[in-house]
RNA sequence: GCCAGCGUAGCUCAGUGGUAGAGCAGCUGAUUCGUAAUCAGCAGGUCAAGGGUUCAACCCCCUUCGCUGGCUCCA
C-alpha cells in the first residue's frame, strides 16, 4: 500500500474554540495528530497546539477509513440481522473485518444485501460522534443493548473512562479516531465470510466474520481488486498444473506432493545449487534416517512438546518416530567422536525430508504440506563463535534472496509456553540473535512467544514480486538440545565444554520455496531454473533432422532442450512454448538450415539470428556464480 | 481440528427428479505452412464415495472423503 505524502501534511497551529475540522480544510483530511495522538476532526483544542493533519491517503488515514467502514458494516448488519451480536471489528493490513456472534452464518448473498445497506448509510452521510463515559456506565449500556461481548471487553479494560462512537443507529465501544461522517467512505467492498474464534482461541466459540476493504478512491479499490485477480493468475497450484510441475492425488492423500518431470527438474536444480552453495561455505553434507527410536524423541523433548505433529510407527515391538525435524541425527553425528575446540564450528547440512501431521484445514498447495524437504543445517559451535555464525547465516540468506530477487524482513520469536531449557539460556540465545541482527544493521520486530520449543529464532519473511510476504528462512539458537544430549568439546584448557547449536534453513523447504518461486516469477522461471530452457522448433519436416541435431548438441552442453518437430504451424508451436513459459525458442526453417544458424526468440518476443554456439554460451552464462 | 462454500471428461465449465453436454487437451487422417490456435473425424464420464427418500436421483436428505476461503497452528 502506498503512503502518499500530501501537500496538506504540514503542521498548523490551532486557534481557540474552533474544531480541527474548521482549521483543516480538504476532503482528504479525515483526522489529525495532536501531541502524538490521533484524534477526530471534531476535537476542540486549546490555542497554540501543533496539529498534523492526517490524510486518507496516508497509511494511518487509510486505517482510520477502514476501521470506520467496519463500523458502518456493523451498523448495516445490526439493522438487517438484529440477532447478530457485534464483537470486534478492526482494520487489517489490507482492509477490515467485523466478527459477529450469530447462530446462522452469513452467506455470500447476504454480503450484497449488507453492501446495499452500507451504501445507504454512506449516502446519508451520518456523522461519527465521540462520547466519553465511565466504564460502569458503558457496561450498563452494553448490557442493556444485549451485547455481552462488549461487556466482556469492558471488564478487561483498566481505564475508568472509555469512549463510545455513534453513527446513525449504531454505537460501538471504540478508541477511535474515526472519519467525520460516513460520507467520507468513497470506495468499499465486502469480500468474504469466514468463521473465526472469539479472541482467536480455538477453545472459544466460533464467530461469523465478514471481511471487506475500503480505499480512498474507487480507482485504488479497483487496483486492489486487480491485484487480487493477478494473485489468482499467479497461484502456484494453477501454474503447477498448467506447467506440469507437480500434482496431488486423493489416492495418495492430502498434503503430499508428487513431482512431475518438469517440477522434478526444477527441484533437482535447486538441490544441486544448494549442495554446491553449502559445500563452498564449509558445510558437510550428511543424511539421517527417516525414522528414529521413540526413546530419542523423548530425550530431545519432542515427545512432550511436539507429539501432536508427529507420526509414530512400531517395528519389532519398538516405538519409532517418523522424523519431523532433522536435528537428531545431526546431534548423533556430532556425538559420534570426541570433539576439540579446534574442530568447531561444525556445520552439517542435509536436504532432509520430514513428515509432520499438519491439521487438515491448513494444507495449501506446496505452501503447507505434510511431507517436505528442508535445506536444513545444524551448526555446533563455541559460545563465542555464535554471533559470527549467525551473521554468516544471515549473509548467506542475503545472498540467496538477492539471487532470486526477494527483499525480506526479519523478526525475532521468543520463548513459547511449551518449551524446554532455563530462562538464562533463553535470554542468552535471544540476545545472541538480536546482537547478530544489530551487527548486520537489520531492523526486526519481536514476536513474543513464537519461538521453537528448544530455542528462540530469527524468522525471515521474504517479499515477492507483487509484495506478498512469505516465511521461508529461519535461524534458531539452541542451548537445550546440546545439554539434553550431553554434547561436549574439549576446550583449550583440556576440559569439557558445552557447544551451542544453531538450527537453520535458507530456502526453508523445497516445497514452499518452489511454490513461492512459481508465484514470484508467475511461472516464468529464470533461464537457469527453467525446466526446459529452449525448444527447438522446425518450420517444416524438411528441417527435422537439422533441428534434432541442434537439440542433441545443446544437450551435450548441459542445456535442457526439447524438440518440437510436430507437423504444426510455427505459430502453434510458438504459442504452446509461450504458454509453457519456456525462456527461449530456437526456430529453424530453410534459411537457418542453409546458414547453420537458428533464429532465437526470447520471452519478450525479441528475435535474433545466431550460431548454435552463441546460443549455448548465452544459456550457460545465465547460471549464477555462487 | 473448527466455520462456511464447493466436488460433472485430463483441464475450464454448462446442465435437468425421467438414458449426461461444450470448448480446450488427447487420438486418427489430411495439410508442409516463418513467429500466440489449419481442417475433418474419433474417443473420452459408476456425475467424489457410501447410504437413504422416490416408480425413477448427477439433482432432494444423511454420512464419509477431498478441495477452496477463513480461524487456530506453521517451514
Amino acid at each position: 500500500m502506498e503512503n502518499k505524502e500530501t501537500a496538506s501534511s504540514k503542521k498548523i497551529i490551532t486557534e481557540k474554540g474552533r474544531t480541527l475540522k474548521d482549521l483543516l480544510a480538504g476532503p482528504d483530511i479525515i483526522a489529525a495528530r495532536v501531541d502524538g495522538r490521533l484524534v477526530d476532526l471534531s476535537t476542540r483544542l486549546d490555542e497554540g497546539k501543533e496539529v498534523e493533519p492526517i490524510s486518507v491517503h496516508s497509511k494511518e488515514g487509510l486505517e482510520i477509513l477502514r476501521h470506520s467502514t467496519a463500523h458502518v458494516m456493523a451498523e448495516a448488519v445490526k439493522a438487517l440481522f438484529p440477532d447478530a451480536r457485534p464483537t470486534i471489528g478492526p482494520a487489517t493490513d489490507d482492509g477490515f473485518y467485523y466478527d459477529f456472534d450469530r447462530d446462522k452464518p452469513f452467506s455470500y448473498e447476504d454480503l450484497a444485501i449488507i453492501e446495499k445497506k452500507m451504501s445507504e448509510i454512506i449516502a446519508a452521510d451520518k456523522p461519527f460522534s465521540r462520547k466519553e463515559i465511565s466504564k460502569e456506565d458503558a457496561i450498563r449500556y452494553f448490557a442493556e443493548q444485549n451485547e455481552p461481548y462488549k461487556v466482556e471487553i469492558l471488564n478487561d479494560i483498566e481505564d475508568d473512562t472509555v469512549s463510545l462512537y455513534t453513527q446513525g443507529d449504531f454505537t460501538d465501544l471504540c478508541r477511535g479516531p474515526h472519519i467525520p461522517s460516513t460520507g467520507y467512505i468513497k470506495a468499499f467492498k465486502l469480500l468474504s465470510v469466514a468463521g473465526a474464534y472469539w479472541r482467536g482461541d480455538e477453545r472459544n466459540k466460533m464467530l461469523q466474520r465478514i471481511y471487506g476493504t475500503a480505499f480512498a478512491s474507487k480507482d485504488e479499490l479497483d487496483d486492489y481488486l486487480d491485484f487480487l485477480e493477478e494473485s489468482k493468475k499467479r497461484d502456484h497450484r494453477r501454474l503447477g498444473r498448467e506447467l506440469e510441475l507437480f500434482m496431488m492425488s486423493d489416492e495418495v492423500g492430502p498434503g503430499l506432493i508428487i513431482y512431475l518431470p518438469k517440477g522434478g527438474m526444477v527441484r533437482s536444480i535447486l538441490e544441486d545449487f544448494e549442495k554446491r552453495l553449502h559445500l563452498k561455505r564449509g558445510y558437510n553434507i550428511v543424511y539421517g534416517p527417516g525414522i528414529l527410536r521413540g526413546e530419542l524423541w523423548k530425550i530431545s523433548g519432542h515427545m512432550d512438546n511436539y507429539r501432536e505433529n508427529m507420526y509414530f510407527t512400531e517395528v519389532d515391538n519398538q516405538l519409532y518416530g517418523i522424523k519431523p525435524m532433522n536435528c537428531l541425527a545431526h546431534i548423533l553425528i556430532y556425538r559420534s567422536k570426541i570433539r576439540s575446540y579446534r574442530d568447531l564450528p561444525l556445520r552439517y547440512f542435509e536436504l532432509g525430508t520430514v513428515t509432520r501431521h499438519e491439521k487438515s484445514g491448513v494444507l495449501h498447495g506446496l505452501l503447507r504440506v505434510r511431507q517436505f524437504t528442508q535445506d536444513d543445517a545444524h551448526i555446533f559451535c563455541m559460545p563465542d563463535q555464535l554471533i559470527d555464525e549467525i551473521v554468516s547465516i544471515i549473509n548467506l540468506v542475503d545472498e540467496v534472496m538477492a539471487l532470486f530477487g526477494f527483499d525480506y524482513e526479519t523478526e525475532i520469536s521468543t520463548r513459547p509456553e511449551k518449551s524446554i531449557g532455563t530462562d538464562e539460556d533463553w535470554e542468552l540465545a535471544t540476545s545472541a540473535l538480536k546482537q547478530a541482527l544489530e551487527t548486520k544493521g537489520l531492523d526486526y520486530d519481536i514476536n513474543e512467544g513464537d519461538g521453537a520449543f528448544y530455542g528462540p529464532k530469527i524468522d525471515i519473511k521474504l517479499k515477492d514480486a507483487i509484495g506478498r510476504k512469505w516465511q521461508c528462512a529461519t535461524i534458531q539458537c539452541d542451548f537445550s538440545l546440546p545439554q539434553r544430549f550431553d554434547l561436549s568439546y574439549i576446550g583449550q584448557d583440556g576440559r569439557k565444554h558445552r557447544p551451542v547449536m544453531l538450527h537453520r534453513v535458507v530456502l526453508g523447504t523445497i516445497e514452499r520455496f518452489m511454490g513461492v518461486l512459481i508465484e514470484h516469477y508467475a511461472g516464468a522461471f529464470p533461464v537457469w531454473l527453467a525446466p526446459v530452457q529452449v525448444v527447438v522448433m522446425s518450420i517444416t519436416d524438411a528441417q527435422r533432422g537439422y533441428a534434432q541435431g541442434i537439440v542433441e548438441k545443446l544437450k551435450e552442453n548441459d542445456i535442457r532442450a526439447e524438440l518440437d518437430a510436430r507437423n504444426e504451424k510455427i505459430g502453434y508451436k510458438v504459442r504452446e512454448a509461450r504458454s509453457m513459459k519456456v525462456p527461449y525458442m530456437a526456430i529453424v526453417g530453410q534459411r537457418e538450415m542453409d546458414e547453420d544458424t537458428i533464429t532465437l526468440r526470447d520471452r519478450s518476443g525479441r528475435q535474433e539470428k545466431m550460431s548454435i554456439d552463441g546460443l549455448i554460451s548465452r544459456i550457460n552464462s545465465s547460471v549464477p556464480k555462487i
